[in-house]
DNA sequence: GGTTGCCAGTATGTCCGACATACGTTATTT
DNA sequence: AAATAACGTATGTCGGACATACTGGCAACC
């Protein structure tokens, strides 16, 4: 427990005991001094961990009274980090999982629509490259064994996607979405036929786009969420 | 510039002059020592208000280096505290302001159409409620004289439209885009008139979210954001 | 008896001084 | 000339101390 702590392994080790409900919401954390003796780091560091959490809405610090974690209304999930930490640590069900996958599943065909209008020649570049990555992924798989990167490439795609529309706020909403969209796609991509389907379904969209047909890319774009949707409901029974 | 610096007090400065470009991206800030002098604070303090900077990616701190002003598409937008010193100090065509008015534009009629399907009787009364505070606003408006109440109503009306999907999500969003829409509404609510037909185009809104119109409502959100552009072009020339 | 005010206990906020570590530059060596 | 060592500089971490803010209990007072 006490080796090489520095304030970055705190700030993982106290995230991950806050989204595993270890302390949960309006309950006490240790205290600061508590803490020092525990991770064997000096108040200094400590100090700095949990004011990063405190900044991102987790925990609320009060003077003479202690630290506690906040209602997870308060905590800030447009912050890529507690995505991040939601999927890594949380239960399916937790917290607002649900919401996030409500939010990409019903905005998603808006963005592809938008990157439809907006995208331009490096956008669709880059979205090709995606789609290649994910050729050459289906190549190098086998029934029993998923080339890994299959999945990384699918995210890079949506990520390319969300880019294409050149707003910052949709390319930034992409990363917080991503650690959603990452556990998703690890979930549905089993069987190398289903990663084949997938590919087409990805081409569609990327078709869509290129032709800057706006509907016809929402409508892709709902197709290929309409099909991840069935293939967790058949998976979720392998559970 | 001496008396009583705390901690939020320096990092509300600091923030001013990264966002009024005292210091552009690419500088080089002061050194933490220097920083101390100027602000009167002890290194710890301003370590804190540094760090909170750099967690939300407005900063990149490196050891042995100093502390530089990162490229703002790497700030967080989607942080509250962002947009509010982006309104507050920034000039209009500044950074990427105008990414977050077109996303505004253009994701709030969609929010509207999921708030008719969503919203609850609670939803529809805190809707209401925001309206009705426009309206008494209004009353106690004259010529010269506008009732400052009417733009937090008016800003209200839009939060509990977003409130009214039911996800954490677009709920957070409409936390950021607050400063946004502040902005915009205290520059177009300027006449007596304008305020009436404003209530109006909102009560059309509101109407069909309480009759779950999804497309109506949509529409009725479209034609008040077109209101308000058209407004905001007017009056541009007036500056 | 109920309210007010004082006081100790506790935990976070701030300060200071010191050393460790990482980066960039310069000087040295091969 | 290239690789390496030494040095200056700025952030990262440490330890201890005092300041400030919240809580609860006790006592004085109306």
């Amino acid at each position: 427990m006490q080796g090489a702590f520095n304030r970055d392994d705190l700030l993982e080790q106290l995230a991950r005991s806050i989204f595993t409900g270890e302390y949960a919401p309006g309950e006490f954390l240790p205290r600061e001094v508590d803490i020092c003796h525990t991770y064997n780091v000096s108040r200094s560091t400590a100090r700095s961990a949990l004011q990063t959490l405190a900044d991102t809405g987790i925990l609320v610090r009060i003077s003479g009274q202690g630290t506690r974690v906040r209602d997870p209304r308060e905590w800030q999930l447009l912050d890529p980090r507690v995505t991040h930490w939601l999927t890594l640590y949380s239960e399916a069900g937790q917290f607002y999982m649900q919401d996030l996958l409500d939010f990409r599943a019903s905005v998603e065909p808006f963005v592809t629509m938008e990157a439809a209008t907006r995208a331009s020649a490096a956008d669709l570049h880059a979205i090709e490259d995606a789609l290649s990555g994910m050729e050459a992924a289906w190549h190098t798989s086998h029934a029993g064994r998923i080339d890994p990167l299959f999945d990384v490439f699918d995210v890079a795609f949506h990520e390319a996607v969300y880019a294409a529309t050149h707003n910052v706020i949709w390319t930034q909403l992409s990363h917080v979405l991503k650690p959603i969209i990452l556990a998703q796609v690890a979930r549905t991509n089993r069987t190398t036929d289903s990663l084949l389907e997938s590919v087409a379904c990805h081409r569609r969209v990327f078709e869509a786009i290129r032709l800057r047909e706006r509907r016809q890319a929402g409508e892709a774009t709902q197709a290929m969420l309409d099909r991840t949707a069935a293939d967790l409901a058949t998976n979720a029974v392998a559970f």
